[in-house]
Parts: structure tokens; C-alpha cells; sequence
DNA sequence: TTTAAGATGCCC
DNA sequence: GGCATCTTAAAC
């Protein structure tokens, strides 16, 4: 039912791949059972010119070193206290990036219940990039990884509604970059993550 | 070796 | 609005 899309799917402009990974799913195969949710919030970072991105400049680190290679690996960091998820896009030696930052939850509710908390609402599971992956427990083993190979992949959806674009979230003081409308989302999905500065 | 900062989220 | 709490990078 859930198979990883082709490498093909990957290799496209970067703003496009953000676009485009709107209505795919992200699948997570654990011992537990299945998790899957439907991509419904991205963001594109796009080193070296991105002021925004962790690869502003072509800097290269121990960090940034997976977005300079070939499209779909995941890039994992952690933020605070949160593991967030992105798939590497771009060319190789192009250090770019999609930020997953919402999903809307398909299988494994009572998983990503149990993973986020019983008290939590449906609609604040997965509605941010640090809610997703403690949902589907993605954690930073999975830095490196390909988003090809089980046991998480991405996986076709079947469509999406209109997108809506916006300048992206969280990134203070990098002159022009804030501006630049990154961000897209799915208009009217009540899973998408609350705007702020 | 030490320190600062961060693409966040939860609680007060 | 404060603060948790972890990884990395850059300062010293």
C-alpha cells in the first residue's frame, strides 16, 4: 500500500520539491506499528545565498554536511528540546533544504497519542516541526538517512487542495531572507502550525 | 574547555 | 513572557 516514490520525485527545483511534497505522505514503519502522515506545511532553505539557512555561505559542517549531498536524505537537528526533520534537496555540492513543518494524521493515531501525550487535541498532534516528529518518533538516529528506505519513506499521495505561500517562521534578524515567501502550506487545513514571528 | 545561540513548544 | 535542555560551532 505505502511504497517510497522514486528518486526521480527529488530531483527538481528546490522551491518546487517544497511544493510539491504537499499531499505525499511520510511514512514510519516501527515495531509498534505503521505511522503515516500527510505533508501539509513546508519550507524551503536555500544555502549558500539563504541567510536563513544553516548553509548560509557554504558553510559546511558536521551539521550541514548531508545538504550537499544528492536529494532525499534526511536532515535532522535539534532545536531546543525538538528533533526537526528535513529532506535535503538541491543537486549535490547545492546545500538546500525542505523543512517538514506540519502533518496531518493518517495511521498510528493512537501511537502518536501515546508518543505526544493522552491529553493533547487531535488537531495539536502534528501541527508543528517539533510536534510531527516525537509523533511519528523520529529522533536524530535518523540523520543521514534516505527518505527512500524503510522504515521511513516518503510515499505518494493522491493530491492536495490549493497552496498558500507566506514568508517562513522562527527566522529573526537575516535581513532580506525574512521576507522571502518560502513557506507553503495547504489553504484551509486545520493541521497547519500557528504563524509567528 | 567554555560559552552562546537556535528553522520550538509548553507552561505560567 | 519565561524556560526547558541538547547539539553544534566558534571563541578563548
Amino acid at each position: 500500500m505505502y511504497e517510497p516514490i522514486d528518486q526521480s520525485f527529488f530531483e527538481k527545483d528546490t522551491l518546487e520539491l517544497a511544493q510539491q511534497l504537499l499531499g505525499h505522505y511520510i511514512v514510519h514503519e516501527q515495531q509498534t506499528g505503521l505511522l503515516v502522515g500527510r505533508i501539509v506545511e513546508t519550507e524551503a532553505y536555500q544555502g549558500p545565498e539563504d541567510r536563513a539557512a544553516h548553509s548560509f555561505r557554504n558553510r559546511r559542517t558536521k551539521r550541514t554536511e548531508i545538504m550537499f549531498q544528492k536529494p532525499g536524505y534526511a536532515y535532522t537537528y535539534q532545536m531546543h528540546t525538538h528533533t526537526l526533520l528535513n529532506v535535503v534537496a538541491g543537486s549535490i555540492e547545492t546545500p538546500h533544504a525542505v523543512l517538514i513543518r506540519a502533518i496531518e494524521p493518517v495511521l498510528g493515531m493512537e501511537q502518536m497519542r501515546l508518543n505526544r501525550g493522552a491529553h493533547v487535541k487531535e488537531v495539536n498532534l502534528t501541527n508543528g516541526p517539533g510536534k510531527l516528529t516525537k509523533a511519528l518518533g523520529i529522533t536524530m538516529q535518523y540523520y543521514g538517512h534516505h527518505l527512500l528506505d524503510r522504515p521511513l519513506f516518503i510515499s505518494q499521495g493522491e493530491g492536495r487542495k490549493e497552496i498558500a505561500v507566506s514568508p517562513r517562521v522562527g527566522i529573526g534578524n537575516t535581513g532580506d531572507a525574512v521576507h522571502y515567501p518560502w513557506r507553503f502550506y495547504e489553504k484551509d487545513n486545520p493541521f497547519v502550525s500557528k504563524y509567528r514571528l
